[in-house]
DNA sequence: ATAAAATAGTTTCACTTGAAACTAAAAATA
DNA sequence: TATTTTTAGTTTCAAGTGAAACTATTTTAT
């Protein structure tokens, strides 16, 4: 078996390839991490949400997502609201200043992820994105039955 | 723009669930790190390859690979050869642990794989290899210029 | 209503990580 | 040849990580 051939092996030296690249982006200019940017994009798409809520769709763990959320409060990119049926919890949204952030940083994500699928046609793009959902379906298939 | 339907958000997860889901085959079982299995897998391609041609085919940084030979040094599973031509490397392969290892730890990631692949069609798997050989070339060609 | 189980989120702890500094050897240059 | 630069590999250090234990609250079951 050749490594170079291996599906994870593929998926994993891209993924890091991408996110690393991208990472530049954010990082670098405004100091960002994947895991904040994940969650201020998901804040951005829509406000006042939990870090239960969030914890699902960035599909990162609650440890993370807890740290994420308070380093984000700390820079101020981001504010909390307690919430009313659960004192546990709180909702979150963003600040100004968050926003502007956000609304800087999008642009470029975008710009990047474009620059990445020029090299595919149109037809390819979205079979691609046919076989990740397959994939992802699956493996989660796979890996709740062990 | 929604987290979900980002080229790098979706690489990114299914990435990590796929090497998560793997690993648990020779993680829980034979308590190897993708690491190991990487370097077990590229020594049992060919033999006598040096830290530095693992680091360029493992697609791992030095640190990594440097870690990851002193460890499976440790357990047996590789051993050393000085390097005639150059004093500070060596060339490694692997001993017959590391081969027996190696030899019952391949047809299962190689079943994991089929069984993640079996979801798409020929047609799809062939331009699914071809499209993420296209974005790792265009990746590198992207961050070769920032 | 009360006890038990589940859930949202945080903290602790031991482990992993990679950038930067380092050592030793090789290659390039003067 | 002597000096400088580059390279192979290791170590150090500071930061990131997630499993497990924890607190506080809510839900479920009795």
């Amino acid at each position: 078996m050749e490594l170079n051939k291996f599906l994870p092996y593929q998926l994993s030296v891209l993924s890091n390839k991408v996110s690393a690249g991208i990472a530049k982006y954010y990082r670098q200019q405004y100091n960002i991490s994947v895991s904040q940017w994940r969650v201020l994009a998901l804040l951005s798409d829509k406000g006042n949400q939990t870090a239960k809520e969030l914890t699902i769709k960035s599909q990162m763990d609650k440890v993370r997502v807890s740290r994420t959320m308070k380093s984000l409060e700390e820079r101020n990119f981001i504010s909390q609201q307690a919430c009313q049926k659960d004192k546990r919890a709180r909702r979150y949204k963003l600040t100004k200043e968050g926003d502007a952030l956000i609304n800087e940083v999008k642009p470029k994500a975008i710009a990047f992820e474009k620059r990445l699928l020029e090299t595919l046609s149109t037809n390819q793009v979205e079979e691609l994105q046919n076989c990740l959902q397959a994939l992802n379906s699956q493996v989660d298939k796979i890996t709740e039955e062990i």
